[in-house]
RNA sequence: GGUCCGGUAGCUCAGUCGGAUAGAGCAGCAGCCUUCUAAGCUGCGGGCCGUGGGUUCGAAUCCCGCCCGGAUCACCA
């Protein structure tokens, strides 16, 4: 098939060149498609070309139209209104795009080049202290999603993730463990291991603060009183057990972050994420601390008088930033910097991703300084994609009022919910338990994913549970509901089995339309590529269910007589199917054939 | 205070490398199932695109100021 919009463009700039001047901006043509409710399929907006052309924007238009048509055979015919030149392309292109389209079951997909240099992107990052929330389940879903847009617009990519498993978080839960737990373990407490470890967090905290409480009503200073209290010297203490190798301390360390990574193992599985390699810092931050050391030699950082390391990038207007604390400990950037650099060499990666919050921006901007300063190159090869926090109606997410919305908790109840809708639907007719089990999760979760992708990944986002299980509008299940009706159809149509191609067939609006859209798929997926982007996805495959619901709802398609024209609807419609599978998938989402 | 991000319908969001009358969904109201799945389709109402200037034939979109909200500027990660 042609590029039209290319073929289109060149013609205009052709014909312009000929009648008027040769010098002028070819970037001022600019071909887009013609609004729907305008009779035509491209416009180009000729305003811009007016003053090379010394002529009104009507004639203008209309000279041009006319040449268009004369030049182009596929263009039909042509209408201006003001400056805008709306050409019609002849129905015999769309026809042909429809037959290269329902041909092949990946239209739009691309396969990536196994030799090309990887794409990696870090996603998820969870530490070890406490189970996953709400905002990890946005930053997991985001993850997993571009990547499989990245791969379906045929890159290489490598899942990562990077867990945080040492540092001062954790020996909190530890010690409060110890302190408090009297040996209790996921088995003896019926508790997902995350959820347990989390307890004890929680417990150290409370513990924490009446020790600060404490000291302030003896008359210390509160900032004084928090860096005195005996928990949290005996946590850092700990901490410096644990890095000197103390054996008591790195075996609890180790039982609790295996009960931890059994938990999330379970949660991961849940959401449908997976991981090609996963990093653990504790095997990262003794390379970051090494780079850092030598670094340190070549002058390109400085030490201060109580031994802690630091880079000064006040040249770059920021500030000066700790690397090693004068105890020798690292942290989270000495370890991000050893990561970054094991990385490198693990993979080779044409560029490094980062899915974390908006609140580490400038956590992203130094790193990359620092890296840059260092004299690594591929510093400038970093991105970070990064999102907005997610609030409830009543506010942020407080986890000491108990405001935290629990990833397994809340996947539990927009199941549960599907669930419930599904049931009073009455769609589940000749589903075995299994197979409705299944339903109800693919509907509870497509409904999920979609809520929290369909919102543009930069801005920070209101998360109405009430809403999020919405199987309604702009939703997962609508989505899902349009592929569901098109595999019903499609079950019934045994008998059709007619070659349309052949034929000469007369197409309505609504079957153009359809075929436009479904045409538009490779661009989508290439520009949500680009622009890191699951919310285009979303936004496309929803217009695009939405679009064939039209058509479905006004063009009889096994009832249709004429033979050619219902294998034809039969065709776009099966094409239409495969599209929204593809585009869900890259959403993390699946398609049931019937719900 | 510095830096960054956001402000579009009652609510949640699209649209932002300048283009036609600013779009969806939800909520509200009114219709459409003896016909391929009504989780659908159709219609109605609803907007100083935060605000004031500027650039332009043309601004929700670009530039400057201001107002409001958020993030960050940690020996937390």
């Amino acid at each position: 098939m042609i590029n039209l919009e290319l073929a289109i463009k060149e013609a205009f700039i052709e014909i312009f060149k000929q009648k008027f001047t040769a010098d002028f901006n070819t970037d001022m043509v600019v071909v887009q498609q013609t609004r729907k409710e305008i009779e035509g399929d491209y416009t180009i907006n000729v305003f811009p070309l007016v003053k090379a052309a010394a002529k009104a924007p009507e004639a203008l238009a209309h000279e041009i139209g006319t040449g268009l048509v004369q030049i182009l055979d596929f263009v039909s015919n042509y209408n201006v209104i003001k400056g805008f030149l709306n050409l019609t392309i002849a129905d015999t292109y769309w026809l042909e795009l429809a037959k290269t389209m329902t041909q092949d079951p990946n239209f739009g997909i691309k396969e990536s080049d196994p030799n090309k240099s990887p794409i990696l992107i870090e996603y998820s990052s969870p530490n070890t202290n406490k189970p996953l929330h709400l905002g990890h389940v946005r930053n997991n879903l985001l993850g997993y999603s571009i990547a499989e847009i990245l791969k379906a617009d045929g890159n290489n990519v490598v899942k990562v993730n990077l867990v945080n498993d040492r540092g001062i978080h954790i020996c909190k839960s530890m010690l409060a463990w110890e302190k408090f737990s009297q040996g209790a373990t996921p088995q003896s407490t019926n508790l997902k291991g995350d959820h347990l470890v989390g307890k004890y967090y929680v417990e150290f905290d409370r513990l924490y603060k009446s020790q600060i409480a404490e000291l302030v009503a003896q008359g210390v200073e509160e900032e004084e009183a928090a860096k005195q209290a005996p928990a949290i010297l005996e946590a850092q203490e700990m901490l410096r057990q644990w890095e000197a190798g103390n054996e008591q301390v790195v075996g609890l360390w180790k039982k609790m972050n295996s009960w931890v990574y059994e938990g999330f193992d379970a949660t991961y599985q849940k959401m449908g994420v997976d991981f090609d390699k996963i990093y653990y810092e504790s095997e990262t931050y003794l390379l970051g601390k090494s780079t850092v050391q030598e670094a340190l030699k070549n002058q390109v950082l400085f030490v201060k008088e109580d031994g802690s390391v630091w880079a000064d990038l006040t040249d770059e207007g920021l500030d000066q930033k700790l690397l090693l604390r004068a105890d020798g400990t690292s942290v989270y950037m000495t370890q991000d910097i050893g990561t970054a650099k094991l990385r490198m060499d693990d993979y080779q990666p044409s560029s490094m991703l980062y899915v974390v919050g908006n609140e580490q921006n400038y956590h992203f901007d130094v790193l990359k300084i620092v890296l840059q300063k260092m004299g690594y190159t591929w510093a400038k090869d970093i991105y970070h994609i990064s999102y907005g926090m997610v609030e409830l109606p009543h506010g942020k997410m407080k986890s000491r009022e108990g405001t935290v919305v629990d990833a397994d908790d809340l996947m539990d109840e927009v199941i549960a919910s599907a669930e419930e809708i599904t049931r009073q639907s009455g769609k589940m007719e000749g589903l075995s338990v299994e197979e409705a089990q299944q339903l109800f999760y693919k509907i509870g979760m497509g409904a999920l994913k979609f809520f929290l992708l369909k919102v543009d990944p930069k801005k920070k986002m209101l998360f109405n549970p009430a809403e999020s299980i919405d199987f309604n509008g702009n939703t997962g299940p609508f989505v899902q509901y349009t592929h569901a009706r098109i595999q019903s159809v499609l079950r019934k149509s045994t008998d059709h089995t007619f070659e349309p191609w052949q034929s000469e067939l007369i197409i309505n609006d609504k079957e153009r339309n359809l075929i436009k859209m479904i045409g538009n798929f490779p661009e989508v997926v290439h520009q949500a590529a680009l622009g890191f982007s699951p919310a285009l996805m979303a936004s496309y495959v929803y217009d695009l269910a939405k679009e064939y619901n039209q058509f479905y709802h006004d063009n009889p398609i096994l009832k249709e007589e004429n033979k050619a024209l219902a294998s034809f609807r039969l065709d776009l419609s099966r094409s239409t199917a495969a599209i929204i599978r593809n585009a869900l998938k890259m959403l993390g989402i699946q398609a049931p054939n019937q719900m």
